[in-house]
RNA sequence: GGGCGGGUGGCGAAACUGGUAGACGCGCCAGACUUAGGAUCUGGUUCCGCAAGGAGUGAGGGUUCGAGUCCCUCCUCGCCCACCA
């Protein structure tokens, strides 16, 4: 064997992936202990692989391997979102078909991948993109239909009149398509929708139950779902029958209400509105329709409305208020209806001033001071004491809210109301690359165009293969409608002619359970089994971006919910603890992208330095959660440390095979005593997360290894020999090839995961005299050393012999003495 | 505007529950070995000061024997959301 002169980390690289794979190491169940499954989001494989995805797997790795050191059965799996916009823009664009593309993306993300030293169970690897895979979405799709879970609704969306087609929001400039810069208009068009808002509230509730997720992450989702508690009013239109109702989470401000208003788009507009009004009333309705509701309601944008000519009665006081439209009012949010308080709302003072409606001040602060609608310059919007509100005036805000709904309730003109920021998903993509909706329309079966969903047995629907330049041009129909032996079919029901759906599905539908489809990636009865399920589920440990904090990371947790529902899955949570990583800058502290030419490949530096390096450097270049600039120069070092390892390893080899067997002192048990220390320090920060102090811990200890000249006695040698063992043990969910290599050199008989994660003697790490701080009046004066033992009194009499401490306590009166145990002693005194 | 994070040497960062601020690494300085070294090893390195000593964790206040850590006010950077009724 031997360690050659210098080391090459290709050389050994290479090895003992090789050794690695076809001992298939990783594979989950080689190990008999408790489960832990340790999960990364799965990548997008788009052209390479950057530092994020390297950084991201790097924390599971760490993870994975620290877990089957510790002798855990560990899953830990990869595979592909493999579905996507990307593929199909390339596509459109290059005229390759996007699983050509896909699938190369992912030969060259695997290949990177292994290069690193990942330890993945390759033998689950899953693609989104596989009929094997979809098909389990489309059987979803058909479950969750029949509960009343998916359901066909009427939505706009961006239409651009130039492509013909659909387009996502981002598409959008300044109210024209980024492509073809025609103009995008809001149209109605059908869409499948998830009914996600039926839980919210066990969404909501469930994030008390996400101890171990990042606070930011839970505060973001409750921000997302945007509980709001308020009333629902009834505003009855005069003369006309109709009722206007508005959603106020300040229902105590209602008697300061001088007028309603309506969303451009609300369905009461046409028949309230009067003749008189009528005309100008529809080319402010055309005209917001055709600016489209991203444009019409950014911020900033000048408050515009509209007189509808009709008026509605305040349901406490019958008082007449106009009713308005406004560009700033939502249709889909709350009721798509406010009532308007000049005084104590910023958007419709406001609007007020802008329209000279009245304004009417019914709340004053409980400050004291005096508020009148003449000399009001901002709205008051804080909560303080009714006024001019009939029977409530003189209650507080808080109280008055209740109240008042409470009496809307019993007059039947409201009700206490709930209302969600959160909206159904609406998942239908006029795509070619997604899982095709299993849905066909017959004219005879279903003339109201419903739809019938496909026969599971007939399951998948496949994606046809098709003429890349005819089907994929980004205009006109969706990609599917053009291909004429895919969509025309026969009816389920009758056998007749049928139409097939042509849209596909979001690709967040395939992330929503990939994880389980790990557990029994080929299965094909079921997405996955359930009692792999209950053996593996939840996953203890999830590692990606942040930036999947409202959009993923909630419909998966929606998805766990549904899957427990259909007897799949034991748990309402997916994920046990989330861990969501910083992001690699470039040097210069930009984003790393092409456009600032900052761009790190992984493979480069693992070319040039190896994957150890890479591994330990992005491990060690600060903590998991926050963001760091990539340094070259930070590279070099943790190169260096790892050539200082080899060298020690390399020096000592002689002692590999040394035994003792008596009693260590001296050098012998001060090797012994730095180990042990280490173990304690790496393990310890392993678990808080701290693998950047980890990896510090590790230095210290090698830097203490080479002070030690080199060891002659039985006792030294079998000491440094542990010792260089116990280091690579300790390195290996860092830098696991290194580890192997040194490992093996030292008599090592097995991979270091199967050797076990190392225990520390405490008697070992605690040492015998300890450095005592000694302070006067909290200022530090002197550092003394004292026995681990000692107690108050011998402390002080080893502090008060101390020279400086003398000189700083003569003259003085004591107080007070503060003594810490192990730490420090504080001499409070006064005068001088 | 709302929510959530950060702000500590020349730089990346440590300091787990209030207890010697700056571990570890980078960079820099000095020395050693060297034909040479941008290789390696050893030592030094918060700032001011020759020193004794003093100052110091974005700013200001407070609690405490003692505050980077807790409380209040403010400044600043980043991310997410945002005319949400």
């Amino acid at each position: 064997m031997g360690m050659n002169e210098r080391y090459e980390p290709q050389a050994i690289e290479s090895k003992w992936q090789s050794r690695w794979n076809e001992s298939r190491l990783f594979e989950a169940g080689r190990r008999k202990g408790p489960r832990k499954y340790v999960l990364e989001m799965l990548p997008y494989p788009s052209g390479k692989m950057h530092m994020g995805h390297v950084r991201n797997y790097l924390i599971g790795d760490v993870y994975a391997r620290y877990f089957a050191m510790k002798g855990f059965d560990v899953l830990h799996p990869m595979g592909w979102d493999a579905f996507g916009l990307p593929a199909e823009n390339a596509a459109i664009k290059d005229k390759v078909h996007p699983a050509v593309r896909t699938e190369e993306n992912i030969q060259s993300f695997v290949k990177e991948l292994k290069s690193l030293g990942y330890s993945y169970d390759w033998s689950r690897e899953v693609n989104t993109s596989d009929p094997s895979y979809y098909r389990w979405n489309q059987w979803f799709f058909i479950q969750m239909l029949e509960k009343g879970i998916v359901y066909r609704r009427f939505s706009k969306v961006n239409w651009c009149t130039g492509c013909l087609t659909v387009i996502a929001n981002e598409q959008v400039v300044d109210g024209t398509c980024e492509r073809c810069e025609s103009k995008v208009e809001d149209k109605e068009m059908p869409e499948w929708a998830f009914r996600i808002t039926k839980y919210s509230q066990a969404l909501l509730d469930g994030l008390d139950e996400l101890k171990e997720w990042p606070e930011r992450i839970t505060s973001m989702q409750r921000n997302w779902i945007g509980r709001s508690e308020g009333a629902e009013a009834v505003f009855k239109v005069e003369g006309s029958g109709q009722d206007i109702r508005v959603f106020t989470t300040r229902v105590d401000t209602i008697f300061g209400c001088t007028y309603v208003v309506l969303a451009p788009d609300h369905k009461l507009v046409a028949s309230i509105t009067t003749a008189e009004r009528k005309a100008e009333v529809e080319v402010f309705a055309a005209e917001m329709a055709a600016l489209g509701k991203e444009a019409r309601t950014q911020e900033g944008a000048e408050k515009r409305g509209v007189f509808t000519g009709a008026y509605a009665l305040n349901p406490f006081t019958g008082a007449r208020v106009p009713v308005w439209l406004a560009n700033f009012v939502l249709s889909d949010y709350g009721t798509g209806a406010v009532m308007s308080v000049p005084a104590h709302d910023e958007r419709d003072f406001e609007f007020a001033k802008k329209y000279a409606l009245p304004v009417t001040v019914v709340i004053q602060p409980e400050t004291g001071e005096k508020l009148s609608a003449a000399a009001l310059e901002n709205a008051f919007t804080e909560y303080g004491v009714l006024e001019n509100s009939g029977p409530y005036s003189g209650m507080k805000s808080a109280d008055a809210r209740t109240k008042m709904a409470q009496d809307l309730e019993a007059k039947g003109l409201g009700k206490l109301a709930i209302t969600w920021r959160q909206k159904d998903w609406g998942f239908s993509r006029q795509r070619y690359w997604g899982t095709p909706i299993p849905v066909v329309y017959c004219t005879t079966c279903d003339p109201d165009r419903r739809g019938i969903t496909v026969p599971l047995e007939q399951l998948p629907v496949k994606l046809p293969d098709i003429d890349v330049s005819e089907v994929l041009t980004g205009r006109g129909d969706p990609p599917l409608a053009k291909v004429p032996s895919f969509v025309n079919t026969t009816c389920p029901r009758c056998k007749g002619p049928a139409r097939r759906e042509t849209e596909t599905m979001d690709t967040f539908v395939d992330s929503c359970w990939y994880y389980a489809r790990y557990l029994s990636p080929k299965d094909d009865s079921a997405p996955f089994s359930p009692q792999a399920g209950r053996d593996w589920l939840p996953v203890d440990i999830y590692v990606g971006g942040p930036e999947h904090a409202v959009m993923h990371l909630l419909y998966f947790r929606f998805w766990s919910r549904v899957m427990k529902e259909l007897g799949l899955s034991p748990v309402d949570e997916p994920v046990r603890r989330l861990i969501t990583q910083g992001i690699v800058n470039g040097p210069d502290g930009r984003k790393m992208s092409k456009r600032w030419g900052n761009v790190v490949q992984p493979s480069s530096i693992v070319a040039k330095y190896g994957a150890d390096t890479a591994r330990a450097y992005v491990m060690f270049a600060g903590p998991p959660e926050r963001d760091f600039d990539w340094s070259d120069d930070q590279v070099e070092g943790a190169h260096r440390f790892l050539k200082r390892v080899w060298v020690l390893a390399q020096a000592h080899e002689a002692c590999a095979s040394a035994t003792f067997s008596g009693t260590y002192e001296g050098k012998a048990l001060e090797i012994r005593r730095a180990a042990h220390k280490c173990c304690k320090r790496v393990t310890d920060a392993i678990e808080r997360l701290s693998f950047n102090t980890a990896i510090a811990g590790v230095m210290e200890y090698v830097n203490a290894l080479y002070a030690f000249e080199a060891p002659s006695s039985d006792a030294e040698k079998a000491a440094m020999a542990e010792a260089i063992r116990m280091l690579a043990l300790l390195l290996t969910p860092f830098t696991p090839h290194l580890s192997e290599e040194l490992s093996e050199s030292y008599g090592g008989k097995t991979a270091t995961v199967d050797q076990g994660w190392p225990s520390y003697d405490p008697a070992l790490v605690v040492d015998d005299v300890l450095p005592y701080a000694v302070q006067v009046n909290g200022k530090l004066r002197a550092e003394i050393r004292a026995p681990a033992a000692a107690g108050e009194a011998e402390v002080r009499a080893i502090a008060e012999a101390d020279e400086r401490v003398k000189a700083n306590l003569a003259g003085k009166q004591l107080k007070k003495v503060v003594f810490v145990p192990k730490r420090l002693l504080n001499y409070v005194v006064a005068g001088g």
